[in-house]
DNA sequence: TGGCCTTCCTAGGGGTATTAGGGTGAAACT
DNA sequence: AGTTTCACCCTAATACCCCTAGGAAGGCCA
């Protein structure tokens, strides 16, 4: 009997593409033994079971979307740097949209895992270096920083979710989102009264 | 034998307790019908199946959801009606999490169902009443709706996901998003060059 | 060649979704 | 009151899924 040559890494792989096909939740330890052309039992070896296997398809998806946005945004400033770390995000959801919703599921993936993982921590040092050039210092750069995230997080969220009627295409909106932004940051406004650090 | 008394809608809200206490994805026919008392198959009386009950969870978070803006806003306007408008939002999300979940698979609802829910409906007209104050006109309303639809889910989701170290506890870095907010919609940037309408 | 580890298998227990069909309560009609 | 009707809930059966336990067989090294 010829060998499969599984190892975790094909077998999170393959996940992630059923994940991109059919929706995450519709991954299975059985569909991915069958793309593999493998009994379910034998990826038991690989990878702990369904939780681990998501939890890997997570920190996947946060390395990959992480380098897209590095590369995306690499030698840039600015609003330069903005709208193109906001549209590799973007981009990565659209084109990856089972692999972007499994990073949605962080809360409970094995800490052993994540901390081999560069992804998450990179991301949080690409968002902060992109405000570098707006001049904000802590803690308004830490608000920021979240309400950035938010916003490109929620965005493509609905719009996967189908929140956004078609009366005005999303890309127009996502454009005066990110111009919003923009100002936004240019313009931080001072904390307000009775707001202790 | 006594009548255990179900009904679409009791089903739906046994379904709902289940979510927000061990989370959506537990939420299943064989536990429902535990929670009720009743057999697995006696569900399929009332709903069509797990994905249907799952729409019709979605659609009760959206309508309560909406109800509860509603009253938070009524009779405010500018600043105190987004913060109260906000300030509803996160506050069901936090109390409701299975709920809140639900709304996020809006796509695959049966559009017959979601016809007569008046939940997502309501919840539009409300956000762009709310920013009748601020005075922005078409097509500048409904991207800046759009806008605060998603910072708005995208905080609680990042919140939810643990998306948020604890340097800086998220209750500030949400009060400075609202201010954030406000002084947007407030100097709304004009359209830039080459924006075809 | 022989031993050993890894890989993959078969077998099986337990849980879940869903359908089909039957019995029984309770209200409605005569 | 007696009967009919219907909604409700059940039992039974199928099919899929997760996961564990233990066994056979390929590849590596001595």
């Amino acid at each position: 009997m010829a060998r499969a040559g599984l190892t975790a890494e094909r077998v999170t792989v393959a996940g992630a593409e059923l994940a991109d096909e059919v929706g995450l939740d519709q991954v299975t330890m059985s569909q991915v033994a069958r793309r593999l052309g493998v009994k379910d039992a034998s990826l038991y070896s690989h990878v702990r079971g369904l939780d681990d296997l998501r939890g890997r398809i997570a920190l996947l998806a946060a390395d990959e979307k992480t380098i897209r946005i590095a590369e995306a945004t690499a030698g840039r400033a600015g609003r330069d740097a903005l709208v193109a770390f906001a549209n590799a995000w973007r981009d990565y959801a659209h084109r990856y949209p089972g692999r972007y919703a499994a990073t949605q599921i962080s809360i409970r993936i094995d800490p052993e895992l994540a901390a081999e993982a560069p992804g998450p921590r990179r991301a949080v040092k690409l968002t902060y270096g992109m405000l570098r050039g707006y001049g904000l210092a802590e803690p308004d750069l830490t608000d920021a920083v979240r309400l950035l995230r938010s916003t490109f997080h929620g965005f493509v969220a609905l719009e996967a979710a189908g929140g956004f009627a078609h009366e005005r295409s999303s890309q127009q909106s996502w454009v005066r989102a990110l111009d919003a932004l923009h100002t936004l940051l240019e313009r931080w406004p001072p904390s307000r009264e009775g707001d202790p650090p």
